[in-house]
RNA sequence: GGCCCGUUGGUGAAGUGGUUUAACACACAUGCCUUUCACGCAUGCAUUCAUGGGUUCAAAUCCCGUACGGGUCACCA
């Protein structure tokens, strides 16, 4: 049998890393075993859902170089694959089961559960519906719906014994039937809830990795007894833990920018954040950390997952990505790093654009970093912190050797990287002096920075005459 | 509160009864290299695997209890 798994997201517009992570192994899994990776959009629910949510997730997996075999855009005969498009077919299995015996109209008002509710809370009780509507008579039901009185659809669970679940990575957990509630599966509204559209809908789209987050553990049980009550083959399980938080927190907004969207603004490769991604909560047998998607699809092993949930950590992503901006070519840099890179080059030539952004490449690790570290390039009077000043004045040759560059950075007339070494060993050979007192005097007061690039490369793009002004001023 | 799950260093983690005086990577610290930073190299960073007990000749690895953390109990997904 083909292996397919999906990811089903819900259009809510906002797609953080924890989200990502699951796709990443749907992706990997249905791959390695060539199989099939599906999209499919959750959005039984109206009120969250947020237009142009959907463009926004084909956007990133398109980004994270992701194929979906199957999806919206390209039906191949199990679609529709946006649920508010499949509501006839939830309701007709929804009556299928209420004529097999193990499901049943509810006509229960919102203020009848309302107050189930609180009696359940004052007794300190979870709240469990108590299955009143599954005695109604036959007359009662046809009379009600001729009336249009408004219904759902509830499961009917067994009272009593365990369902066991089976689960890739958490084994067998055995759940009580009688904590499970009589869960509704179509909503008065008319559509399913998100419960019984997974059930249907993985079915009927013949996936057979049911891949997802840690929290729908519990429920699989549910699950499980709505599979029996079909007659369906159940899926595969493999239930992940989560990614939390650099605080250790459960993901949100507030936690900064743990959205891909966020990353991959401000300048972090997709192919870095989903090589990253893919080591939390997973591991290969081996060392190796640095994965394209190809290594990935061969090495990734289901067997390896963790249970435990993960801290996202963004120093280690950085260094991902660090890794990754090495690697680019010099052309496929250049394109990168320019749609991150807003300073005015309108007065800059391109050839001396593309050799600043050049001698940076190695030191970024992320894409909008280029604009902090290239800042003193565009400016004409440049600013020293404090530790620079104090640089300036920890050595009483300093002016005299600043003196001395300005005497020679004057004299070159061919403005070349080469004699501009020269220049800088003429000072050298000249004064005497070496190390950091050589080159740490000329780096501050004309860069306006102590680390960097090159030296050399670094005064060559500056250019003469604002290293002139800048140390005679 | 009931139920379910988890717990190896600051972080990701390897490890599934003995070759582990717990790998590797990020971070951090120090040193070397380098005309800086980065890169690279070297060293340091858990005497200990939440904790207590048990099983065993032998436990991070198996069993039980406790603590802590998380999840879940909707006409939300």
């Amino acid at each position: 049998m083909k292996v397919r798994t999906r990811f089903a997201p819900s259009p809510t517009g906002y797609m953080h890393i924890g989200n990502l992570r699951t796709a990443i192994f749907e992706y990997l899994l249905a791959k390695k075993y060539n199989g099939d990776f599906i999209l499919r959009i959750e959005d039984t629910d109206q009120e969250r859902a947020v237009p142009g949510a959907i463009e926004f997730i084909y956007k990133t997996l398109e980004l994270c170089n992701f194929k979906i075999d199957e999806g919206p855009m390209n039906e191949k005969g199990y679609g529709p694959y946006i649920q508010s498009e499949r509501k006839d077919i939830y309701k007709k299995y929804a009556l299928e089961l209420v004529e097999k015996g193990k499901a049943y109209y509810c006509f229960c008002k919102e203020e009848e559960l309302e107050e189930m509710r609180k009696k359940a809370a004052a007794r300190k009780r979870p709240f469990l519906y108590d299955g009143r509507c599954s005695h109604l008579s036959a007359e009662k039901i046809a009379e009600n719906l001729k009336n249009g009185v408004p219904y759902v659809i509830r499961q009917k669970m067994p009272k009593t014994g365990v369902t066991i679940v089976e689960d890739l990575v958490y084994g067998k957990i055995k759940i009580d039937n009688s904590i499970l509630d009589d869960q509704i599966l179509l909503k008065s509204d008319g559509l399913p809830t998100y419960n019984f559209a997974n059930v249907v809908d993985d079915h009927l789209m013949a996936i057979t990795h049911v891949i997802r987050g840690k929290e729908y553990l519990d429920q699989t049980a549910k699950y499980n007894l709505l599979y029996e009550a079909f007659g369906w083959e159940k899926p595969i399980y493999a239930h992940v833990a989560m990614v939390l938080g650099e605080d250790g927190n459960k993901l949100s907004k507030r936690n900064g920018d743990a959205s891909f969207m966020d990353l991959y603004n401000v300048g972090f490769l997709p192919e870095a954040i989903v090589n990253y991604l893919s080591l939390l909560g997973w591991s290969p047998n081996n060392n190796q950390e640095l994965f394209s998607m190809e290594e990935l699809i061969a090495n990734f092993d289901e067997s390896r997952i963790s249970k435990s949930s993960s801290q996202y950590d963004v120093k280690k992503l950085e260094w991902f990505n660090h890794q990754y901006i090495t690697k680019l070519e010099d052309d496929k840099y250049l394109d990168w790093i320019k749609k991150y890179f807003k300073q005015d080059v309108s007065d800059k030539d391109e050839v001396w654009l593309d050799k600043l952004l050049l001698i940076y490449k190695d030191h970024l690790n992320y894409g909008e970093q280029i604009n902090e570290v290239t800042k003193n390039f565009f400016i004409k009077d440049i600013s020293l912190d404090e530790e620079e000043m104090e640089f300036l004045k920890s050595d009483e040759k300093i002016p005299a050797i600043l003196e001395e560059y300005s005497k020679e950075i004057a004299n070159i007339d061919d403005w070349q990287i080469a004699n501009i070494n020269n220049a800088i060993n003429n000072v050298k050979n000249n004064l005497g002096v070496k190390g950091k007192l050589l080159y740490m005097p000329i780096r501050i007061v004309a860069s306006g920075f102590m680390h960097g690039p090159e030296l050399a490369d670094t005064l060559y793009l500056i250019g003469k005459n604002t290293i002139l002004d800048r140390i005679n001023k």
